[in-house]
Order: structure tokens, then C-alpha cells, then sequence
DNA sequence: TTCTAATGGACTGGGAATGGTTCAAATTGG
DNA sequence: CCAATTTGAACCATTCCCAGTCCATTAGAA
């Protein structure tokens, strides 16, 4: 086999040469999806706007409307539209740049009842499972928020949202990692910042830093019960702050 | 199954490609299942992308259908590629680059260990939160679990997951409402389809069903420390039933 | 209100494309 | 010469796509 067959060897090498192997194969269903899919993402198509009807759809693509069909069933199995009879179709997601919206709609309250919920769990899961690297960072991450000068609450905020997110990696877990960068995320929002500066004293710096000491030094001593208390005793403090800066 | 979860997937990359010692020997199905290997490594051909059809391969190489089916035997063999008859041959493998879901990257341990520090939390905030309109929907949504057949499990997890997010949105509380249904995705996950015909026996189901409509009644009654009991029963069973299935 | 048009939902029959299979002839290499 | 591989062709079962048709629902016009 490695010899060439002499006469059509030319043949073969010019195949070889036009190695570009692209008649990529298109059509169908699953190629209509893909293209509303991706016009629905990128926000082509926003958020309860009607698409046009299975039959524009299908006479557009050039394909019979029952593949528009299937290649909305699909989407609609993806939760990415719904369909009324008689009305139309339309998109019930919501884009990245639309899920602000969420921070819009969270009361501080909100928040902290969430925190409440996710970082106990947090502070055990993080001593159970934290690296001596994520251990490492979360030093780093620590040494940064304390270095921050009590005048500047801008990068306060957002060493320690980097601080808490190193907090959330420790727990090696994935789905959580990803849960808290959306609580961060909602937390470093601009809504929050006046509330920020009404409850964010320099001793109640002081404070934070206190707890965000005692944290790191529980995860690293594999003290679960300890990180636990510790974070409660936080959030309940914030949550306070947080009702007595809303009567005042 | 080769199971390489993304740290040194680059690597299995390029075992794969060196699998092959003559890429460039003409002729034969080795160098046209070597020249689709790369089309399909380099990301020519995307996952879940269909290839050219067989007649159609073999006229661009040059090369007999009989050939070309060797050469996607080959890759069939080698898991990069499925063959439905009447529909098409795939890709069925993800790059490197393709593998950033979080679902994908979260254990079935990993995402109980997530629940177990929402759901309570969840429960007390939707005792203290939901209005009668979102108890109704609550107890909607759990007829329509109830109504299942044991035999569906499709149907069965469907509305598990609808029962789960009304439950939610009981909390009234928009950001736990938007965790939570990042949580149901990866829960609904394709991946956990095994696991949950391991797990999902008839008498599960029941079980499973009663824990619902109890935690329902407590939610209903404001009784906030039985529904915080009741979900974490609930979620120890579930993590007890995964560790049970991962050792048999 | 009533009527009309438009929409999604459901179904059918037929045709085309696809991978699966088999077999005999041709080619290749020892 | 033989043995293995490749080729070409035909046929099969399956799946998908298409072009309709009819229906229930919805929204808007008369």
C-alpha cells in the first residue's frame, strides 16, 4: 500500500491537494434550528418578540414547513421559545445582557437572604475541599482587601467580590462556583452603591476584615463548624445594617 | 469510555492524531479516515455536525462508497463518530474548547451538595413569601407529578422539574428564583439520565411523591421548620440513593 | 357582537436521501 | 499462481423532508 498505483497517482496527490474537505453538510431541521438559535442568543430576536410564522419561516429557508416545525420543536424543547395557537412564536429567554434585569428586581434584603442560604454551605463545602492552591489564592485574594485604604470604597468592593469568589472556588464544585459568580455579580451592581456608602463605615470595614480573617484562618485550619458560625455571624450583621440603614 | 475531563484534553488530542502512523499514504480508507480525524479534531466539523453522506465522500475522494464506510468504521470505532441509518453520520466528539458547560462539569454528588444549601433556605423563605396564587401553582404542579405514570420517567422528571420550580418561585425572591432555575437545567441534564433510571425505581417515585406533597402541606400550613425538615430529609435520601448507585 | 384572516397543531402519503448489507468482479501484492 | 483488498452495483430498512389538508384557537376588523 504505500507504493503509488503509477497511472492515476496524479490523480490521487490532486485529491490530497484539494484536501479541503468541505462539502460540510447543511440542510434540515437541525440546520434551521442551529441559524433561530443562534439569531435568538445574539439578541436578533429579543426577548418576547414573535418570530415570524412557521410558514414565512419555511418559504425563508427555502424548506417545507414541517422541517420550520421540527426545527421549532426543538428550540421550544430547549426552553428557548413557546407557541401559542392563533398568536405566533415567541422567544422566552432571556439574554445575558436582559439578565440584568435580575439585579434590577433584588431588594438588598433579597440578597442577603440568598447569601444566607448559599455560603454556609459554602464555608463547609470550601474546608472540605479547598487545594493548598485555592488556599493560596484566597490568601492573596485577603491580603488585597486589606490593603485597600478606607477612603476607596470602589476598590473595597471589588477586591472584595474577588475575595468571595475565591471563597466560592475553594469549593471545587462547579455548579456552585458558577451560582456565586451570579450572586457577585448582582452584588457589585450599582443599585447597591448608595446603600454601600451609608453602611460602609470605616469600622465597618474594620469589621468585615475581622471576619474575612477569622474565615480564611477557619478554612485553613479545616475548621467547618468554625467557617460556618463565622459566615452566619457575618450575613446576620449585614442583614441588620442592612434593615437599620432602610429605617434610617 | 475515554473519560478525559478538560485538563489534559490537548494531549488526548494529539494521541489521537499521532494514532494513525501514515497520514499522508495515498489512497486506501486509512489516509481518508486520517484526513477526517483532523477535519474533525481541528473543529472542521463541529460537534453534533452532520458529514457529508457516504456517496458523497466518495466522489469528493475519489474513492469507493465501500471505502469510505471503512474509513468511517474506523472513526465510528474510535467514538468520533455515530451513524444513524436514513438520517446521516455525526460528530460525537466535543473539543476541548466545546466542553465549558457547567452542567458537564458538575457530579451528580456536586449538585445535591448545591441543594442541600439552597433548598432548605428556599423553603423557609417560600413559608414566609408565597401568596395563595403561588400556592395554587404549587399544588398544580404537583398534581401533574403525581399524575405521571411510574412508567415515564421523561414525563416524571419533566414535571419534577416544573414542580421544583414553582417551588421556588414561592420564595417570591428573584434571584433565588433565577438560581434555581440554573440549578433545574443542570439538573435536567441529559447527563443524568442513567443515574436516574438507577435510581428512579417505582418505589422511589412514591416516596419521592410523598416527600412533595408534604413539604406542599407545610408550605401551605407557614410551617417553616417542618418544610426546612422536609427538604433536607428529602435530599439526604437523594444523596445517600447516589452514593448507593455509585457503588453498585 | 359576528365574521374573517392568520396562526400553530396534527395528520397523511409519497418521494428522496441515508446508512447497512451482500455479492461478484477487478485490482493489488506476494 | 494465490490471497487479500478494493471496487462497483444492487437492494434493503430507516429516517427525513415535502406538499398538502383540516382543525382549534386567537386577534382583529366589520
Amino acid at each position: 500500500m504505500p507504493e503509488d498505483k503509477g497511472q492515476d497517482a496524479t490523480a490521487v496527490e490532486q485529491a490530497l491537494l484539494d484536501a479541503v474537505p468541505l462539502p460540510s453538510a447543511s440542510g434540515g431541521s437541525a440546520s434551521i434550528a442551529s441559524q433561530l438559535r443562534r439569531a435568538i442568543l445574539d439578541g436578533t430576536y429579543a426577548y418576547r418578540e414573535r418570530l415570524p410564522a412557521e410558514r414565512d419561516l419555511a418559504q425563508h429557508y427555502g424548506a417545507s414547513r414541517s422541517t420550520v416545525r421540527e426545527a421549532l420543536r426543538q428550540l421550544e424543547e430547549g426552553r428557548l421559545v413557546t407557541r401559542r395557537v392563533g398568536s405566533g412564536t415567541f422567544v422566552c429567554y432571556r439574554s445575558s445582557s436582559e439578565t440584568d434585569d435580575v439585579a434590577e428586581r433584588t431588594s438588598p434584603l433579597e440578597l442577603t437572604e440568598v447569601r444566607i442560604a448559599v455560603e454556609p454551605q459554602m464555608a463547609r463545602l470550601a474546608t472540605l475541599h479547598a487545594t493548598q492552591r485555592d488556599l493560596d489564592r484566597l490568601g492573596e485574594a485577603l491580603a488585597a482587601v486589606e490593603a485597600c485604604s478606607n477612603r476607596d470604597r470602589e476598590a473595597f468592593t471589588r477586591s472584595d467580590a474577588a475575595f468571595h469568589q475565591a471563597f466560592a472556588d475553594c469549593t471545587r464544585n462547579p455548579l456552585m462556583i458558577d451560582l456565586y459568580r451570579q450572586i457577585n455579580e448582582v452584588r457589585s451592581h450599582a443599585q447597591w452603591a448608595r446603600m454601600r456608602d451609608k453602611v460602609l463605615s470605616p469600622d465597618r470595614q474594620r469589621d468585615y476584615n475581622d471576619q474575612h480573617r477569622a474565615l480564611y484562618d477557619a478554612i485553613r485550619a479545616r475548621d467547618a463548624e468554625n467557617a460556618v458560625r463565622i459566615v452566619l455571624e457575618h450575613l446576620e450583621i449585614a442583614r441588620s445594617d442592612l434593615i437599620g440603614a432602610g429605617r434610617s
